[in-house]
DNA sequence: CGCATTCAATACAAAAGTGTATCGTTGGCG
DNA sequence: CGCCAACGATACACTTTTGTATTGAATGCG
C-alpha cells in the first residue's frame, strides 16, 4: 500500500520494531508504553527508533493496521477451507478456532486506538481507515460463511457482521475481567449460533 | 457501601475531585491523564488530591464504579416507567434515549479499566467487583423487559443479556472512531430490536 | 574497490510528572 | 470558646521520558 520507500536497511529494522511492539503493548496493557520499551523488546536503541517512527502513538496505529489484516485473514481462511459446513455452530467454532491465538493481541490494540482515537484526529483518521476496511472484508466473510451454510440474512449483512463482532468483542472483554468467568465462553459458543440461526433463514426451503 | 469513612472534609473534596475526574478520563480519553490534570479540573491542588486518593488508576476505578451505577440505574427507570411497551423497538428506544447522555463517558471508563486490569490484578480484582454488579443488575433489567413485553428469552437470559451489551458496546465504539456512519445508530435502532425478537417468543401463545 | 549516503548507537538537555515533607487553616467537639 | 486533628496548599527532590545532536558503521552504487 504505501509501502513504497523501503530502500536498503540493514535488515529490516521497522518491521522487527513494529513486530515486538505488538507483544510490549500487550503485556503492559498499551499504556505507558515508551521510546525504550520499544527498542529495548526488539533488540534496538532509540536511535533505531526515531530514524524509522516518529512516535509511539505511530507505531500504535501501525501495529494494529498489522494485527487486524492479520485477523481477518485467519477468519477468512478458516471460514473459506472448513469442509464440515452443515451447522452454524460448527462453522463459528472452527473460525474462533483459527483466531484465538490472535484475539487478545487484537483486542488491546484495538482498544487503545479508540482510546486514542477519542481525542486525537489524526490518529482518528488513520485507524478509520483500517477500521473501515477491516468491517468490509469483514461483511465479505459473512457473506462468504452464509452461502456455505446455504442461508440468507434476514436483516443487511452489514448489521449481521457488526453484531456478531460487536458479540465477539465482549466476550474478550469479559474474560479479560473474568478470566473464569465461563460465560465469556457461552457466548460466542451458545449464543452467537443461536443469533445467526435467529437472524437469518435456509435457503434451499424458499 | 464501603462509605464508612465519611467524617467532617471541608466541603465534600473527594466526591468533586471524583465528579471532575469523569471528564478529565473522557476529554483526554483517559490517557496520560495526570494527577495535575484532576486538582486542576476540580479547583483544588495536589495536596487535596494525595490526601483523599493514593494514585490516578484509584480514581478512574472509583469513577467507573460510580458511572456504572449510574447508567444501570438509568436503564432501570427507563424500562421501569415505559408505558407503551408493546414492541420491542419502541422499549429498547426508550432505553437508549435514557442513556444516551451517560453512554460516552461510561464507554471510556470501562474501555480504560479493562485495560488496566489487563496487566494489574489489583486493578482486576476491584473492577470484577463492578463488573459482576453491572451482570447482574443488566440481568433483573433485561428479564423486567421481557415482562413487559410479554416475551421469554429462548436462551438463558444472562446470555441474551450479555449479547446486547455487546452490540451497544460496538455501536459507541463505531461512533467513536467514524461519528458520521450510520451504522453505528442501526445497530441500535434496527439490529437490536431483530435481535431481541429472534432470540425470544410470546408468552401468551404459549 | 572506494565513496556517499543512510541507518543505528550514544550522549545529553529539557520537560513532565510523582510522591513527600512541611506548614498554615479550618471546623468538629468537648 | 478554644483545642487539636484532619485537610489542603506549596515547595521540592527525584525519576522517568522525550527529542535531538553527534558519531561510527554498514551498504548500495559507480
Amino acid at each position: 500500500m504505501t509501502e513504497v520507500k523501503a530502500p536498503r536497511r540493514r535488515t529490516n529494522t521497522r518491521a522487527r520494531l513494529l513486530s515486538a511492539a505488538v507483544d510490549v503493548f500487550v503485556e503492559r496493557g498499551a499504556r505507558r508504553v515508551t521510546v525504550d520499551d520499544l527498542v529495548s523488546a526488539a533488540g534496538y536503541t532509540r536511535g533505531a527508533f526515531y530514524s524509522n517512527f516518529g512516535s509511539v502513538e505511530e507505531v500504535l496505529l501501525e501495529a494494529f493496521k498489522e494485527e487486524s489484516e492479520r485477523l481477518i485473514e485467519a477468519v477468512r481462511t478458516a471460514v473459506g477451507e472448513h469442509s464440515d459446513a452443515d451447522s452454524s455452530g460448527s462453522l463459528i467454532s472452527a473460525a474462533f478456532d483459527a483466531i484465538r491465538p490472535l484475539q487478545d493481541h487484537w483486542f488491546v490494540l484495538q482498544s487503545e486506538v479508540v482510546l486514542q482515537s477519542l481525542r486525537d484526529p489524526d490518529a482518528r483518521e488513520i485507524s478509520s481507515a483500517t477500521f473501515t476496511a477491516l468491517s468490509e472484508q469483514l461483511v465479505e466473510v459473512v457473506d462468504l460463511a452464509l452461502d456455505r451454510l446455504d442461508r440468507t440474512s434476514t436483516m443487511p449483512t452489514d448489521l449481521l457482521a457488526q453484531t456478531m463482532m460487536g458479540v465477539f468483542l465482549h466476550s474478550v472483554t469479559m474474560r479479560t475481567i473474568r478470566p473464569d468467568d465461563p460465560r465469556a465462553d457461552r457466548l460466542l459458543e451458545d449464543a452467537l449460533p443461536q443469533i445467526i440461526d435467529g437472524l437469518s433463514i435456509p435457503r434451499t426451503s424458499a
